[in-house]
DNA sequence: ACCGAGCTCCGCCAAG
DNA sequence: GTCTTGGCGGAGCTCG
């Protein structure tokens, strides 16, 4: 069997961020169809727990998928304690410090990071939580590096995201960390889900619907991808979308939460690893696909953005 | 390792 | 009065 997965679910849990990982990581397949993760829902005691949403909920599982996890997953409650006080069940904490100590990554959605920073796993750490609740973080973990304004935050062994729906934008950077793009990608398709937000993306857009093509930048975001492989500068951008440069730069921020550069590099990133993954292409012409013109400046940019070389990446990834 | 030219980002502010 | 636009310039970055 794959990966392991344990979901584990405590009182008062909400049960939209509960049902988030089983759907993503089920829908990550290989290229037989066959799935990467094995996901179960577990309690700590595999008795009963109460949802948010007026229902109960009753595990398969307890404690042992915990012990058996190569991840576990610590989905946000209603009225959490760890929340209120600072503190969690001595039990629960023993349990997260023990599969952190033999290994296990750690990963929470939105104020599940409260728990796994009072389990003592995010120590001198960076990490982030919801937005709203980022001075009452501060105040009860001031050891943490909390980085309210990202959707996710990936420190190797321990990963949190922000609000919600960020955990699935962490799910699928998880499954593409582990497995490529292409898995990602896949599964983000079956789950009709856009493929993925980058991590260090805002958490909070003013225009979070980008408007159909409409006026706004789309168009000219659009643009840009029909011409990726070529050097794109903001004067002409701009102009392609209409707009002065001042007002172009400001709406593009306002609706992606990135200036244009930053997210031309990410498309570009983007590109290039669906080209390492699945083309021989040498790197050079691979960084003349992707606007990149030079493998140096392509290497640099993937050591920014996915953290190894391409070459390397091709190797962890490219399917035969 | 360093440097200078050129580009990008964004706060500020005046104009519509 | 309020909101949007876009020019300016400084800080910071990239590239050769």
């Amino acid at each position: 069997m794959g990966h392991r997965i344990a979901v584990l679910a405590l009182d008062e849990v909400y049960s939209f961020d509960l049902g988030v990982p089983s759907r993503i990581f089920d829908a990550a397949l290989d290229e037989r169809g066959n799935p990467y993760y094995d996901t179960v829902v577990c309690t700590l005691d595999g008795n009963p727990v109460r949802t948010s949403a007026g229902y109960r909920m009753a595990p398969e599982h307890g404690g042992e998928a915990i012990e058996r996890a190569d991840t576990v997953i610590v989905p946000p409650t209603r009225n959490c304690p760890a929340v209120g006080t600072g503190t969690i069940d001595p039990r629960l904490a023993a349990a997260l410090r023990a599969a952190a100590a033999r290994g296990a990554r750690i990963m929470s959605i939105c104020t599940g990071a409260f728990v796994l920073a009072a389990a003592g796993l995010l120590d001198r750490r960076p990490a982030t939580t919801h937005w709203i609740v980022t001075d009452r973080f501060r105040a009860l973990f001031p050891t943490v590096r909390l980085d309210p304004d990202v959707l996710f935050v990936d420190d190797g062994d321990v990963l949190t995201s922000a609000g919600a729906a960020a955990g699935i934008d962490l799910c699928l950077h998880m499954v593409r960390r582990d497995h490529g793009s292409e898995a990602a990608n896949g599964a983000a398709r079956r789950c009709v889900v856009p493929p993925w937000r980058e991590g260090g993306q805002a958490q909070y857009i003013d225009r979070p619907i980008p408007e159909m093509s409409a006026q706004g930048t789309a168009p000219a975001r659009a643009w840009a991808l029909s011409r990726l492989d070529r050097p794109i500068n903001l004067g002409e951008w701009a102009a392609a979308g209409r707009m002065s440069v001042r007002t172009f730069t400001r709406r593009f921020r306002e609706e992606t939460g990135q200036s244009p550069a930053q997210w031309l590099i990410q498309q570009r990133v983007d590109r290039a690893r669906h080209l390492l993954e699945t083309t021989g292409m040498p790197v050079e012409r691979v960084a003349r696909e992707t606007g990149f013109g030079t493998a140096m400046a392509l290497r640099k940019r993937m050591r920014a953005v996915v953290g190894v070389a391409p070459i390397a990446y091709r190797r962890a990834f490219r399917t035969p």
